[in-house]
This record gives C-alpha cells, structure tokens and sequence, in this order.
DNA sequence: TTGTAAGCGTTATCAT
DNA sequence: ATGATAACGCTTACAA
C-alpha cells in the first residue's frame, strides 16, 4: 500500500525499540522477551501494520509469487487448472501471475521474459502450440530457476511434470467409437510435435490395432502451428468431408477443436451421430445441454493445477538442489453420451 | 531472477564508473555523455542485464502490478474481462494479479487484503454477490488507492466505473419475448443487492410497463447472496414450475443462471420453447451449439476490461489526485435464436 | 535480551 | 559529465 507507510520504524519508535528488536518480536524470535513480544504485537496490530512484502523480497531474494504461462485463460480447461493453482498457492502465502501465449511462440517467449523479470521464485508452464525452441526453458532450467511443466510439457527437460494420461484417454475414447461401431474414426488432433498430441494419436492408434482395424493416416490430421482451434477444426472437417472415403466418426482432442467439429457439423447439416459420431475432449461444463449431448473425455483441470503447485513449491522451498524428478499422471474421465449412440436400428427408430 | 544477479554494480565495475553514472546511462539521462551511454547499454547488453523490478518497487514505493478481483475465473465472461485488462497493462508494463472471491464476501476481504498487503498500485473490482459492507473499499479509496469498479459496481463510491447498459440490455431482451408472443415472463435475476441487479429488473420492468403487461412479483426471483447460480436457479425454476400460474418464458440474467435455467428445463422434459422460452445474458461462445439454440445477451467483456484498465491506469499515473470520476456505460448486444422463436403456429407446424 | 550497522538493487540529491 | 551517499523497509551478523 503505497498510499500509506505503517513500517517496522513506526514501531521501534513508539516504543523506544530499535527496529531489530522489533523485526525480531514480529517474527517471534526466541530472543525477545516475552514481554517485549507482547508490547510489539499488540502495538503492530492497534496500527495495523503490514509488512512491506517488497523490501522483504529485496532483502530475502525471493519474491513470494510464482508465474503460469498457459495458452488460453478463456479456456475452460486451463482456468480449472488455474484455479486449482491459486487455490494451494494462496494458502501458502504465494500470489500467482498469469501470463497466456495465445498459441504465438513469439508470445511466449516476452511473456516469460516478462514474467523471469518480475522475480518470480518459480514457473509453471504448458507450451504453446507453436514452440519448437525450448532453449529458454532449458537455460532458466539450468540457471536453477524451479520450473514444472504440466500438460504440454518439453520432453528432454528434467523436471517435474503433471500430465493426465492421454495414451490411456485416446485409447479409451477410441474403443468407445469401436464398440459403438465405428470404424472409419478420423482422429482432429492437436499440432504435430506437442507432447498431448503424441500421446493421444499413440492411444487412438494403439486401440485400433488391438481391434484389428488398419489405421488410415489420411484420416489423422493435425492442426497447424499457431492456428486457432477453431477455424483448423473447421478446415479440416471441410477436408475430412470432401475426401473419398469419409470417415464416421471423429474423435476430437482438444475443447476448442471439439466445439470446432461441432460446429461444422451443425452448420453443414450432418447428422450426429447417424452420418458422423463425435467424441472429443473437453472440460466445457454444458457439454451434455449441446445438440445433441456430446461425449467426452475430461481431464481433472482442477486436480492438475493443485498438483503442479504443490510440486513447484518443493522445488522452490527444497534446501538443497533437487535432482530427482517425477512426472505425476493423473487419469482422465469419460461421458458417452448420444453423440456416439451406436449406430443400430433399435436407436433410428427411436428417433 | 533470484539465481542470477546481474546488476547495475556489476556494469559500474566492469566499465570503471559509478553506479550513478551506469543507473543515469540506462535510464537516457541527458545529463550522461553519448560515449558513456553507448558503452554502458552495449555492455549492459552483452552481459544481459536486467534491472530487478523489486528494487526499483522498493525504491519508487509502487509496484507495478495491479490487482483483480472477480467472482470467478471460470467463468468466459470474467476470463475474457482479464484477457482485456492483460493485454494492455502487459503493454504499459503492469502485470496483473488475478484473484477471486467465489461469490464469498469472507473471501473477498481476505483478497482484497492479500492484493493490498502485496503493494499493488491500484484495483480493479467487481464485488461478490454476497457484499454488502463495503467500508474496506470506502477506507482504501479514502486513502488513495486507485480503485476502478466493473460490472457489479459499488453505487455509493465515487469512482471511475465501467458497465454494460444493463438496462437498456434487459429492456430490449424483454421486448423481445413480449414480441414473440410471451406474456408471463419470469425474471431469474441475481441477489437483490447487485447493481447489475437492479439496472436489469429496471430494464425487465420497463419493458413490461411500456407493453401494458402487469408486472407479477411472483415471476421476479432473485438468488441469495453467496449461493452458487447452477443451484439457485434449479431451485428458483422448481418453485416457478410449481406455482399456480406458471410462466411461459424465462429471462436468466447470468450467464450460470442461463445454462442453470437451461439445464433444469431439459432435465424436466420442457420444450422449449414451446413450453418455455429462454433468453439469458451470456458469453458463452458455443450457446449457438445448445439445444435449442439459444437466444442471449451478450456484454462487451473484453472491451470492458481494457476499459477499466485504461481508467485505472489513468488514475495510477495522474500527477495529482483526481476528483472527476466518469461511469463508461457499453452496449450491451443480442442474438436472438431458437430458445425466443415466436410460438405461432406456423413453427409448431414446422416441427 | 536488546541495539548497531550492513546490505538487498535502485534512484535522487548533492557534490565535484 | 560523473561520483559519493543516503534512502526505500526489512533482516541478520555482530556487539553490547
């Protein structure tokens, strides 16, 4: 509070101290007196004193906050896992400063500069969709400043990781589709080299072959580097609907390119899930009140932002340097709902 | 950077200068020789220099960051309102620390207590739906902090404030049910309190008035303070639908009350909206999506974010006190779809 | 048990 | 044009 200056001073003053003693008493030193003690936070509290967190990070070398780049904070998913974040790290008396990458690596980069800048003690990171130099993570990693990745995390960086088990939750997914009678399952997934993308395509391939179904890479597209969900979502349906063979199902591995799909399928008047089923993931909170329900697989947003803070703090507040690190996976959730209803008569007479 | 300090000394050592010299050289000083500043700011440069903000906080007696308090960070309306207040403060050098009151009054204080302790230079604030003792902003605008209210906005403290034309936007959705052919329209608002409250009942009531239809107290519900909106409106929707004289439209006044409202109706098996129109404000960007679609209001967040930081900003850096205090007032802006059709014949028909 | 003084990294004042 | 010094508010050796 800039506009008004209650310090230490105020009370070594009124009370004939030196402001050590006075430090001392507030921190509940054993070498002050009881009395003293006494004396010292009675009078702190009668002004109200607050502490200048500013001189104490200059004096202490850290500033008691921690950064959080995430891609989108008007995204569900990551506002969840902010929330989870905020909710640990308030506790621990850390404030939280957000920063977003609208999926530009250029972004990304200022931001962390800005954010390194503003003296963060640690940082919590999900990379955009466009970074392919993961340098900077590499040289504020090596420089000792505690980071932790979760989500889209850098691979060849050691560190601490929360993830939720997106080999498990394509594969998953895919099955789902399978059982339901699917077969010709186009997969609308995320930029080629993110760790997410990776892991999904690998659970959704996998599932295939275990059911025996050759997997057609003409039906596995990825969005672009620095494209927007949306309107990738919409350019691939478009491709997707104008090839051959169309698929009849598609699995969609992101909020945004979920409602993206969706969207296109609404407006060009196909039917889900007669002509075309659709899962995807999401952790939107009105998925079942779409037209119609949407199936999806929901990652624990929430549950992530706790665990990646926790684990930062560990580091951050660790005495020695810590070298062992753990990636921490975290399961995701399923609903199946109409929009992968099985394609069997009983249901179309329903209808 | 706490495990890397470059500072200033370090370039003084280095070139053989003072640090007042090096400090003045970096800041353009014109008292500084070309020569001198060319070769601090090269060398300043090469080692990578950068000044630490908390010294500079430290020594200015302000910090540079701001704070916000919402209700809810997962909320699209709230997170496109931060998503405009970052994008400019990131660009005059601000950064912004987010914090949320979860519609508690207890927690909001707290807040408003952290952000404070943290020495932030000014606030930006939409209150709880639960505030109703407003003395801690009274006492912190008495003292000179910049305070710039938004959305839920604080009647009685004279500052700058920004909102939609809550009235004007209630007015015209209720205008157009009227038009459609609804009569008894219910009103599902927020706590009574609200600001936002009142200017939308206004706007409900005159719309009403100006159609000659009787404005029946019973169709006006509000939520209570600190109750969580899905809830509240399943509650306000059961005790409308038991009720003698049921309504035949329902105009939500959040974007939670909506998907509420919404999710009640469905759930119940009421059509919609033949049984039951729906209109509600909203800033979701997949109601189009819903079933039906869904008719909204929609509020200028992202503007109204970089609004009320554009003013805060203003009031941070004024030389001296400011005493002229403006209210922004932004349209608000509608789209009227399925949810509202008109229950002639015609579409029934249709269906 | 308490006090003195140095220092965290800057900037502003006052010399030179 | 440049330098020495004090100060921002706090913590912590070191002294007393």
């Amino acid at each position: 509070m800039r506009y008004e200056a209650v310090t230490i001073r105020d009370i070594a003053q009124a009370l004939g101290l030196s402001t050590s003693t006075v430090s001392r008493a507030l921190r509940d030193s054993h070498e002050i007196s009881t009395e003293t003690k006494r004396r010292v936070l009675e009078h702190a509290r009668s002004i109200n004193y607050q502490p200048n967190p500013i001189a104490v990070s200059l004096r202490e070398r850290k500033s008691r906050s921690i950064g959080i780049i995430v891609s989108e904070i008007a995204n569900r998913f990551f506002s969840e896992i902010i929330n989870g974040v905020e909710s640990v790290a308030i506790d621990r008396g850390y404030n939280v400063i957000i920063a977003q990458s609208l999926e530009s690596a250029e972004r990304e980069l200022r931001q962390i500069q800005f954010l390194t800048s503003r003296s963060i003690d640690g940082l919590l990171v999900s990379v955009s969709n466009e970074t392919e130099d993961t340098s900077l993570f590499k040289e504020l990693h090596q420089k000792g400043l505690p980071i932790v990745f979760f989500d889209r995390v850098v691979q060849d960086i050691d560190t601490h990781k929360v993830i939720v088990d997106n080999t498990l939750g394509a594969f998953d997914a895919t099955v789902h589709l399978i059982r339901k009678g699917y077969r010709r399952i186009a997969l609308v997934t995320n930029v080629e080299g993110l760790s997410i993308t990776k892991e999904r395509e690998a659970g959704y391939r996998a599932a295939m072959h275990k059911h025996g179904i050759p997997v057609d890479d003409a039906l596995i597209r990825h969005t672009r580097p620095g494209g927007q969900a949306e309107p990738e979502a919409a350019a691939i349906m478009s491709s997707l609907m104008g090839q051959e063979d169309r698929p009849d199902a598609i699995f969609a591995t992101s909020d945004r390119l979920t409602t993206g799909c969706l969207r296109y399928l609404k407006k060009h008047n196909i039917q889900i899930p007669d002509e075309m089923a659709l899962i995807g993931f999401s952790n939107s909170e009105i998925t079942e009140l779409l037209d119609p329900p949407l199936s999806i697989v929901r990652q624990p947003a929430f549950e992530m932002g706790t665990t990646a803070i926790q684990m930062l703090l560990e580091l951050i507040e660790s005495k020695r340097p810590v070298t062992q690190f753990r990636t921490q996976v975290l399961a995701a959730e399923h609903v199946f709902r109409q929009s992968t209803q099985s394609r069997d008569t009983e249901r179309v007479k329903l209808r």
